[in-house]
RNA sequence: CGGGGUGUACCUCAGUGGUAGAGGGGUAGCUUUGGGAGCUACCAGUCGCGGGUUCGAAUCCCGCCACCCCGACCA
């Protein structure tokens, strides 16, 4: 019932599981463990949830280690989840990376409302057919209390009906486009460099935790130029941005490419996106940069007078990362034992471990410990002293584990003696002994080195799960066998690209921007020649 | 929107018509502390909601609601 809350009680009647009945009998507690098979999580601590091993279930691992990792709870509201510190604390390290690189680009940040007068949305064709389907829409602006079966209950006041409705935004090119107009009237104004750091909300038919949920944070770019190839060397540039941000980052290696029709922002002309690979071998789309044209320029009717005198309609670019980037990297470096985080942005990249039996040891284990931690702050780095007295050790580095904490550091009596401490990676478990003196040097190394390693780690396996197909039959035997990336021939016709999703469930994740040659490959389908070589995956 | 499931304590669940349970968790105390500590006591539930059947319903019947998982659609 955690989640089912207040909404749940407001009216309404109930009896017994009728659908759970009739469809009954199959497979009881098959599974047998938390969670797995189909009892709604609810919150808890995330103390004491098992994680499920990523060979028996790969999306119910990944559920339980973001909940054991203490990332998110889901809320009262259907397809919201409440995004905890330590997973807040991902997001704001991302942002606060993210952020100096727009600025060091040119951009500025700036804040556009959340509701939009519904007329706007319609104004751009596709982009309306893209989201019209999954707009939260705002109708009333007051409640009013009520008697009903004797009890009291609020409803929308229906004098409060609001003549135009607003619409929740799913993304803002509308709302920004709208004042651009406003804004923009000579080739001085341009380029208009915006970003926002907001919420948007589209109401998915499913969703899943980080991955895909109702409402996502995110931040959006919204560029306006003089021209077409200042717009796309924008739009190029973000790309770029995002590519080096995730490696450099979130060590996620990706792909950059460009997403075939099917696959394009409604009111885009080009979408480029970086793809993922995940570690079951699905692919995850981390980031988009799109080439709008002058489409949104056009629908909203915003012109620039040009050095020649003449009225021109503006180029335009708009690109996001969401906080999707937080699943892909609990899907990249997670392990059986939980989150992975890399250290560049774990909200906590070194915990210390006190150990110690009598009194007089744990008088001086902690005055070491302190020195160790504050040699560490003293190099910028953001520590934590464990000295919970209720729990030993173990079960400290259980839950430091769980929680993802990419460097441990265990003070005991032993290293009080040696003027040293014991530390353990999270990302392989290694355990070394470091000397006291060298510490403000040697771990912040280490930590590049877990950095690096990540990397390098999501990098080969990648590599492993990356192949290359002529057939569909191949493809589809291929990603039976292992699920991965295959790299085929596509004629560039659409009725190609239906046909391989209808067979295999994967789709063209991207026309690769280095390597899209068609090197005398034929169409996995059609078998006629390729246009270009582009990879298949199954996607989240 | 299709398919599959689940709603009982903070969590995971057991409970086929007769006093509401277990384990974990939390609180307090003592003993502990180099990989999930032990003992004692305590805390904690309108059994998702509304009806019905019955002397009696968590349990049977009817009607809902919510959430989770898998698809289709999307970042």
């Amino acid at each position: 019932m955690g989640q089912q809350g207040d909404a749940a009680k407001a009216k309404d009647t109930a009896a017994k599981d009728t659908a759970a009945k009739d469809t009954g009998g199959s497979k009881g507690g098959s599974k047998g463990r938390t969670g797995a098979g189909g009892k709604a999580p609810g919150k808890d601590t995330g103390k004491d949830t098992v994680i499920t091993p990523r060979a028996e279930d790969y999306s119910q691992w990944y559920l339980d280690v973001v909940r054991a990792g203490e990332l998110m709870d889901y809320a009262p509201v259907r397809g919201c989840m409440v995004i905890r510190p330590n997973g807040y604390g991902i997001w704001e390290a991302l942002q606060r990376d993210l952020d100096r690189r727009f600025r060091e680009t040119g951009h500025e940040n700036a804040y556009f409302p959340l509701l939009i007068p519904r007329s706007f949305l319609a104004k751009e064709a596709e982009h309306v057919e893209g989201f019209a389907k999954e707009c939260a829409i705002v109708t009333h602006h007051r409640l009013k209390t009520v008697e009903r079966d004797g009890k009291t209950t609020l409803e929308p006041d229906p004098a409060s009906r609001l003549e135009e409705e607003y619409i929740i935004r799913p993304t803002s090119e509308t709302m920004i486009w709208h004042m651009y107009g406003k804004w923009i009237d000579s080739w001085r104004d341009l380029p208009l460099l915006l970003n926002q750091w907001a919420n948007v909300m589209r109401w998915e038919m499913r969703t899943r935790p980080f991955l895909r949920t109702a409402e996502f944070l995110w931040q959006e770019g919204h560029t306006a130029h003089a021209t077409r190839d200042e717009a796309m060397q924008e739009t190029r540039l973000i790309l770029d941005i995002y590519r080096d941000f995730c490696e450099e980052i979130l060590a996620i290696p990706v792909v950059q490419g460009v997403k075939t029709e099917s696959e394009r922002f409604p009111g885009a002309d080009e979408t480029f996106c970086i793809e993922a690979m995940m570690q079951n071998g699905w692919a995850l789309q981390s980031g988009t940069s799109h080439f709008l044209g002058q489409n949104f320029a056009k629908a909203f009717d915003v012109t620039f007078q040009n050095k020649e005198g003449e009225r021109e309609h503006v180029w335009a670019s708009s690109w996001g990362v969401s906080t999707r980037l937080i699943g892909g990297v609990v899907m990249t470096h997670s392990d059986d034992n939980g989150l992975v985080l890399p250290p560049r942005v774990a909200p906590l990249p070194v915990v210390i471990v006190p150990i110690y039996r009598k009194a007089h040891e744990k008088e001086a284990v902690m005055v070491h410990a302190d020195k160790v931690a504050a040699v560490l702050k003293d190099v910028g780095l953001r520590v934590k002293i464990d000295d919970r007295e209720n729990m030993k050790p173990g079960a400290k580095y259980y839950e430091w584990e769980r929680r993802g904490v990419p460097l441990r550091i265990e003070v005991g009596p032993r290293d009080v003696k040696n003027d040293g401490v014991m530390s353990v990676r999270r990302d392989n478990r290694n355990k070394e002994p470091m000397p006291l003196a060298g510490l403000a040097e040697q771990v912040p190394a280490l930590l590049d080195c877990i950095q690096r390693d990540m990397l390098e780690r999501a990098r080969a396996a990648r590599e492993e799960r990356t192949g290359d197909v002529a057939t569909l039959d191949e493809l589809a035997e291929r990603l039976e066998a292992s699920p991965g990336w295959y790299r085929g021939g596509w004629d560039g016709t659409p009725e190609t690209e239906a046909k391989v999703k209808e067979v295999t469930n994967a789709t063209i994740r991207l026309i690769p921007l280095e390597g899209s040659e068609p090197d005398g490959r034929k169409d996995l389908v059609s078998g006629k020649d390729a246009k270009y070589t582009v990879v298949y995956a199954r996607a989240y």
